[in-house]
DNA sequence: ATGAACCGATGCGGTTTTTGGATGGGCGTG
DNA sequence: CACGCCCATCCAAAAACCGCATCGGTTCAT
């Protein structure tokens, strides 16, 4: 008494068939296609039409028929076949690496220049990985890495977490901001001796701890003091300062993409020449299978197309 | 020596396993939710992510996880099983006749009046019954309803035919249709005598024998001889010459929904009042589930709304 | 540290389901 | 009217499946 079948539900098998024998019409040469004898497969498409209650075919000895019914039930098989192939490929690919998604953390100040050119190498490179982004601090992002909800991150430096592996992607100078009419816009490079007693945006110790600690390095080794105007933590706001003439700022290279009007920008030189570093960081255990294509990514250097891409496009 | 089963692929069982381990993320309760056992659901889902060479689960003893390849086939495996209730329920509902495809032949005449009837009474009463419309003459239905290209005829009598059942379904009035200044105009009513020796454009003997028979007929009952000044098919074509002065037609009144400019319609009285006869025919053993749904509506008086939509269209 | 509880995987015997050869029966064909 | 074609049915053998018992590994409480 294991009860009535009556939550029976068909099965593939039974769908193949089906399909077979709708298509040769013809129950000998159908279960040849399907590696079969003629009598399982009349008892399969039976099992069929017993579990929808509905006659597929109306077969005589002379002549197998389609019914209405089912010329309907044909298309929706065929349909539900295809879905089956098409499920176990995308499936397939996932695992395999070649498509998926990745989460990605970003900082805002590398959504200026490099994530646009990784996004770039991506679409030439593996278009079948998916790329969620979500902007974060750098501190947020060592988080979010822990508890899974980013793949990868690209953060500022330091990362001092046994479980990450981390690499350096992006090396960039310094440059001064300044706004129109700054006298300092008549050199052509600058040097840190230029700020010294000059009023200058800063960076702020929390939300920006990375660059505010730099830079004090950077002033300190120098034996230069600048005179804090104001501390902020983002760079776009710092420039929209800038532009009102409160005072200069000193930023990564890649915000020079940023476009506002009445600032300008002038090389700084510092030690080291290329302060700002930029890494990317995951989980060593991350079993996403699409990682390793990405990191791919990452490791590669960029292409001249795609550079070209990107010059254009700005 | 059948062979490694290279060409297997997975059975809509283990999809029913797999999205409940994952939806439950716990064998046990899976299993109970299946109506079997832990072990036999393990296996199920071994078998699949065999079949695929995919890890779907990442289990551990202590926690189920979807890997992200788990994530994409449950979803894909979700839409199967949706797809698969969705195809046994449109199927059985066309194997009952409650949906399903008519394919209905009709005559050009019977599409002014009694056809875009039928049509709203279907929309109202039958919406899952689709008709699919093919314009013939009388004769191509009769051939058409024999090889089965159409289920059901509208078409004039004679249907001589021992494998049909016929019904009829509408008997109407004939009419005259007068050019523009005509004297026959002044009157309210005419009768046949009004057209005694007076020109008229006739229906073509080949390809309107229906009422070129019921014609020749009504004239000679009443010893009448009009001049035929032309024959034609087509009743729009025989009220274009109407129109353009020829000389008077006798046409069914569902003719008058044409609305030719300059075309005035007035009532003939004939014997019997009403001789123009329009029939449905269909094969007696024609097996489309649908089929009765649809004589139902054809059966159907129509109700009081569906001619207000029809008047209101008009 | 240790034992209890939990969980999924596995081995195994019994049952159900499926398979394929043989056969039956209906229906056109020569 | 006999033959051939074709699908349905019967039946024994094979395969698949299920459930029970159990194992090994992890977590948690003591």
């Amino acid at each position: 008494m294991t009860g009535p079948s009556f939550w029976s539900q068909f099965e593939l098998r039974q769908l193949r068939c089906f399909v077979a024998a709708a298509e040769e019409l013809h129950f000998g040469r159908a279960a040849a296609r399907m590696n079969m004898t003629q009598p399982p497969l009349s008892r399969q498409i039976q099992l069929l039409e017993h579990v929808l209650g509905v006659r597929l075919l109306d077969r005589t000895s002379r002549a197998v028929k389609l019914t209405p019914a089912g010329r309907v039930f044909l298309l929706e098989a065929r349909r539900i076949l295809r879905l089956t192939e098409s499920a176990a490929l995308a499936t397939r690919r996932i695992a395999t690496g070649e498509a998926g998604t990745i989460t990605l953390g970003f900082t805002a100040a590398s959504g200026y220049s490099f994530l646009p050119r990784l996004l770039l190498q991506r679409a030439s490179h593996a278009p079948n990985i998916d790329v969620a982004l979500k902007e974060m601090v750098s501190s947020e992002q060592v988080e979010s890495l822990v508890t899974g909800r980013i793949d990868v991150g690209l953060l500022r430096p330091p990362i001092a977490r046994s479980e990450f592996t981390t690499l350096k992607v992006a090396e960039e100078h310094l440059v001064a901001a300044l706004p129109m009419g700054d006298p300092r816009l008549s050199e052509a490079t600058l040097t840190l001796k230029h700020f010294d007693r000059q009023p200058l945006i800063m960076y702020a110790a929390d939300g920006a701890r990375y660059f505010h600690d730099m830079l004090a390095g950077l002033f300190e080794a120098a034996g230069v003091a600048p005179v804090t105007i104001q501390s902020l933590a983002q760079i776009h706001s710092m420039l929209a300062l800038v532009r009102a003439g409160i005072g200069a700022a000193l930023v990564p290279e890649a915000a020079m993409s940023l476009h506002f009007d009445d600032v300008q920008f002038r090389p700084v030189e510092t030690n080291p020449p290329a302060p700002v570093e930029l890494y990317a960081a995951w989980r060593s255990d991350n079993d996403n299978p699409a990682l390793s294509a990405f990191l791919d990514l990452l490791r590669t250097e960029p292409d001249p197309e795609t550079l070209d891409a990107l010059a254009a496009s700005e």
